[in-house]
DNA sequence: GCCGATTTTGGCAGCGCTGCCAATCTTTCT
DNA sequence: AGAAAGATTGGCAGCGCTGCCAAAATCGGC
């Protein structure tokens, strides 16, 4: 059984105890709709009086109008979607329209199990990471009606509106950015890339980029995982086992670089003469370590705010490129 | 306006479909009460060709209860709350339950407002930090009939259920772990306490434990943003910069802590011989620098998941001690 | 093949609110 | 003062679903 309530204020209490009639009650609370301004103050003092708290499930309901928002993302520990969350939920908040979320842990079944549960919300709009979906649930968004957002990719056919930017060229880009500072053996360390596809596009055009260059990849060690600071010590300790003598090393994002950075630290690996190190996110820690961390610095705030923007104002499908920042740190 | 949704199948529409009754439909889709095998087939064969999205606003309406758990969180950048919303959603997820969120920005003016705008939402509960509220904010609570958990503190009165750890112990416990090392000359890097209560009350037990080992506390430095690396590496710069013979330094959580060290990291200042330090919160990152982070590690994803387990359980008032861990890692 | 017990069903009144429309009250203008 | 134009109101039918209850179908045993 779920939890029943206790019987509670009735906007039909509200509007009896304040003698007048619903509608006006509504009007008033909605602050729509015209009414005088005594009136107004009889509805106020009852339901000041009442401690009446307008029941948002009826409203919704009656009006065949949603305020919620969902968000189905993969992750709530990789800060990136939270930094996203926040973003649009501060956006969102002063709309008054409500967030709701659940997550998938990086699982596309999962995922469209959770997409049909949020569309029973009748949500004005849900938010995921990414394009790669299921057939079924880019079938089910299509067919809800509801606005739908993919977030932080921008390589790929956007169902309706996308905001984020372009992993492949961010992926290229610290290609292009390690080869013009001549490093020449690079290396690769990452997480799962089969469930963390926006890493595998980086990963991806990150490696076309040193073919282009006539300079592959030397090596790379992928691990299960998720990304962490732990996995990425421990994916560069394994990557260096066998392959002694490379110059630079690109991580899936900056917690695994950080990892790397570590071990470096902790093997008096001297960075970046000895080994380079390169990251993706823009995470504020990378800047506070003593060397800052060479890597992309990623919108993730202000995707969440433009994606919750382009909701409220209801903006017509587009995609919106935010773009990325290379920043040169210390450490490549 | 906000969104209005296309036509969407309803209901009635998959009971004529089925030429079934719309009781029926219903009873089905909950797999409640009794039904034949060849009734559910039908009703089912009709949703899936009707491409039926049941309308949860609808029923929920309808049977005045919920399944929506509520969560009025500081914020999301900071990891801790994202763990306990993890930690909480994955079981909720589980029970069907659905997570709706806002954050108040340490700020109780509008933690009360969004208490209100949750309530709206007529939640089976409502999951908010700690016991500092406005009176409006627990007056509300409180005649709201619905569930009530308090989260990451147990120094206080809960309304209802409460779910975390003594905060004053973890301050205490710091405090003499630092004596009990031999260090007498210790100091305090923090950020702002007005708004992080949980935070400061850490520190006044700590100052306390200190007092009465007759060493007070030599010097502390408050920061006015969030806690952040860049706050803790700052804030210790500016201690060090008058307090000149500390021999530890305390740190309102892991985030301050880490930039302490990477500031006596840069500085070439050696850790724990001439400073030692520790921190707050047992993040991940901590145990993967050089030297592992001394810390009180808490049990953040747990206190979600049993905050969530005792809603969906409807178990009866209580507050529970998840208790923290102390870790000796290297700094101090 | 009939009767009481049990299982399946359908009908329909709400849940609490909003949207629409008609009714009432004020103003304003001639 | 009388009429037209506006400004305020109240009534009430739903929104789509669930809960309750009675009706219908099925079952079992003699």
């Amino acid at each position: 059984m779920e939890f029943k309530h206790q019987p509670t204020v009735t906007l039909a209490e509200v509007a009896e105890a304040a003698g007048v009639g619903e509608s006006t009650v509504s009007r008033v609370l909605r602050n729509h709709g015209s009414f005088s301004g005594k009136t107004r103050e009889r509805v106020m003092a009852a339901v000041e009086r009442l401690g009446y708290v307008p029941n948002r499930i009826a409203g919704t309901l009656a009006s065949t109008t949603s305020r919620l928002v969902a968000f189905v993302i993969p992750s709530l520990s990789n800060i990136v979607f939270a930094d996203v969350l926040g973003g649009a939920g501060a956006v969102l908040e002063e709309n008054r329209y409500q967030a709701v979320f659940s997550v998938t842990d990086y699982d596309p079944a999962k995922e469209e199990a959770l997409a049909a549960a949020m569309l029973a919300w009748r949500p004005a709009a849900v938010m995921l990471a990414g394009y790669e979906h299921t057939e079924g649930t880019a079938k089910m968004l299509r067919a809800s009606g509801c606005r739908v957002v993919e977030l932080l990719d921008l390589d790929g056919d956007a169902l309706d509106i996308a905001v984020g930017f372009s992993n492949r060229a961010a992926g290229r880009e610290s290609a292009a950015f390690l080869l013009g500072r001549g490093y020449r053996r690079i290396g690769y360390v990452g997480h799962d890339l089969n469930r963390d596809t926006r890493a595998g596009k980086r990963f991806s055009s990150f490696c076309e980029t040193l073919d282009a260059n006539g300079t592959p990849l030397v090596a790379h060690e992928i691990l299960a995982g998720p990304s962490s600071v732990e996995n990425g010590r421990l994916g560069l300790e394994r990557l260096l086992a066998w392959a002694t003598d490379l110059d630079a090393v690109y991580f899936s994002n900056d917690d695994m670089a950080l990892g790397g950075y570590f071990h470096c630290l902790a093997q008096g690996i001297s960075i970046p003469s000895q080994l380079a190190i390169f990251g993706y996110n823009g995470l504020d820690i990378g800047r506070a370590i003593p060397q800052p961390l060479s890597t992309i610095r990623t919108p993730r705030v202000a995707t969440g705010e433009i994606a919750a923007q382009l909701i409220v104002s209801k903006a017509p499908p587009q995609a919106v490129d935010l773009g990325f920042e290379l920043i040169e740190g210390a450490t490549a």
